[in-house]
DNA sequence: ATGTAC
């Protein structure tokens, strides 16, 4: 049997890309990294590995806690983490979720072609900036009525595509087709709606950003004309969460949890895991909240589709969707929980177990966390829209501003590795004040523009430094092992053309 | 990620 020492933590090797750390202690669960040896060498470089540990200390966690090839330390639960936990006697942890919740990704395709753009990237680049709320703080494409904000937390997608935001073959192409119907809309806090009231249809700022992209690369030609993409083709990509709205939200149970269930609390290594128990009142609420800020993160990606299909339809002189073509690929949410039931694996006891230790497999209902983790359903799956349910979900991946993007679908080895899901992104090397000390944000800037035509105007330098492209791991090795393990399969890859950001 | 402040 193979190990290795990572950080002090002795690894088991289960096989490729598949290492175990095994349960001892007080932990519930052993734990999983899905990685590579040079991309868990990077995992080991801060506090990952612990606080994956700790995240096995969940009360009902039902299976090994997870660590997707681009994991990196979050806020008590890694990024690129995914928890199974039983929604029956387990719980509900808002730091497994993420304080952006429904931070997520969406990708719009078009007719145009890389000629069709070159020459104007300037040009483009600068409209859509000046469409584009960006940046901290308020102004959003629309004014926060009590109608609009009560609309997109309830409705989502479906409210803006009724408020005219949008056509109607938008709602098939997100996952939930866009609304969570057991959204609660009465559990948000005043405070939180009024910071989502001047945010609706704005990027924000850290990682966030709208970038257009040419596809280079196809690996999948059948799946690739599903998704409606080829060669040279350009797409938009849009990465943006639920803003202040949500972080409020995050916050306001956190604070919650430690008033009313500050045993559950002291019982776990760490304060940031905080959960509440699944049966609970506030459970529910925060269950109930979270799905209201799902919704409210849809409309907001929908008002940005919106304004960069109008900005298009000008700078091109053309209908966006009749005559360009720009239609949504897929809206991917990767800061979430959710019901779902999936398999587990159980002892002689009914007890979840792993290895030697399984006797039988059961299907439970699970709040399945994903904080950093892309759902990667399988073709065939039923919650896959019927558009792609032959080919498997679309799964958008982003890659740092100076490396490129993919676009996988859903492999059929997820549902039994992943509990349905992959990676999210590129995943840090380095914390936002290291990267402000190595980078200067008009020097990258210059780089990427006179070394490969890549066009960055951001709000703020200091945003451009800390997404640096030499911040981010390399997202090629963490989709090779994506695919290896075949939890999300490569159809395309894409690289940079034009980047607004806050 | 974030009105970068309890």
């Amino acid at each position: 049997m193979t190990t290795r020492e990572v950080a002090g933590f002795e690894l088991r090797k289960v096989r490729e890309h598949v290492w175990e750390l095994p349960r001892e202690g007080d932990m519930n669960v052993p734990a999983r990294v899905l990685a590579s040896e040079s991309l868990l060498e990077e995992i080991g470089g801060d506090d990952t590995l612990e606080q994956l540990r700790n995240a096995t200390h969940l009360p009902g966690i039902a299976a090994p806690a997870l660590c997707m090839p681009d994991g990196h330390q979050g806020y008590g639960f890694p990024v690129g983490g995914v928890g199974a936990i039983d929604a029956e006697n387990g719980c509900i942890s808002p730091g497994a979720v993420g304080y952006d919740i429904n931070c997520g990704v969406r990708m719009v395709r078009t007719d145009l072609t890389y000629d069709d753009v070159r020459g104007r990237e300037e040009e483009l680049v600068d409209a859509l900036f000046e469409a584009i709320p960006s940046g901290l703080g308020g102004g959003g494409v629309i004014g926060g009525t009590a109608d609009a904000i009560e609309g997109a937390l309830e409705r989502g997608v479906e409210w803006a595509v009724e408020e005219g935001y949008g056509v109607e073959s938008d709602l098939a192409r997100c996952e939930d087709e866009g609304r969570r119907l057991d959204a609660r809309p009465e559990y948000v806090s005043q405070k939180a709606m009024d910071r989502g009231r001047n945010q609706m249809g704005s990027l924000g700022s850290g990682n966030h950003f709208l970038e257009v992209q040419r596809v280079t690369d196809v690996f999948r030609e059948d799946v690739a004309a599903e998704y409606g993409l080829r060669e040279d083709g350009i797409v938009v990509l849009i990465h943006c969460g639920s803003r202040g709205l949500g972080h409020q939200t995050c916050n306001d149970y956190l604070r919650r949890i430690e008033r009313e269930h500050g045993d559950l609390l002291d019982d776990l290594p760490d304060k940031e895991l905080a959960a509440a128990p699944a049966g609970s009142e506030l459970a529910e609420e925060y269950y109930g909240a979270m799905g209201a800020c799902i919704n409210f993160a849809w409309a907001n990606r929908q008002l940005i589709t919106h304004q960069a299909r109008e900005t298009f339809g000008e700078v091109f002189d053309a209908d966006p969707i009749d005559d360009l073509g720009m239609e949504l690929l897929y809206d991917v949410a990767h800061n979430i929980a959710k019901k779902e039931t999936h398999e587990i694996g159980v002892d002689a006891d009914g007890n979840p177990a792993v290895g030697d230790a399984v006797a039988d497999r059961e299907e439970r209902e699970l709040y399945v966390h994903r904080k950093g983790a892309t759902r990667a359903f399988p073709a065939g799956n039923a919650d896959v829209p019927e558009v792609y349910r032959g080919v498997g979900q679309p799964v958008i991946i982003p890659g740092s501003m100076g490396a490129g993007s993919y676009v996988l679908r859903g492999g059929d080895e997820s549902m039994s590795v992943s509990f349905g899901s992959t990676a999210h992104g590129a995943g840090r090397l380095m914390s936002r004040t290291q990267a402000k000390q190595e980078f200067w944000g008009g020097d990258v800037q210059d780089d990427l523009e006179d070394g490969q035509q890549i066009y960055v105007k951001a709000e703020s330098g200091a945003t451009i430094a800390e997404e640096a492209p030499g911040v981010y791991k390399d997202i090629d090795e963490v989709i090779r092992v994506s695919d290896d393990l075949g939890i999300g399969d490569k159809v395309a890859r894409t690289f940079p053309v034009c980047n607004i950001k806050g």
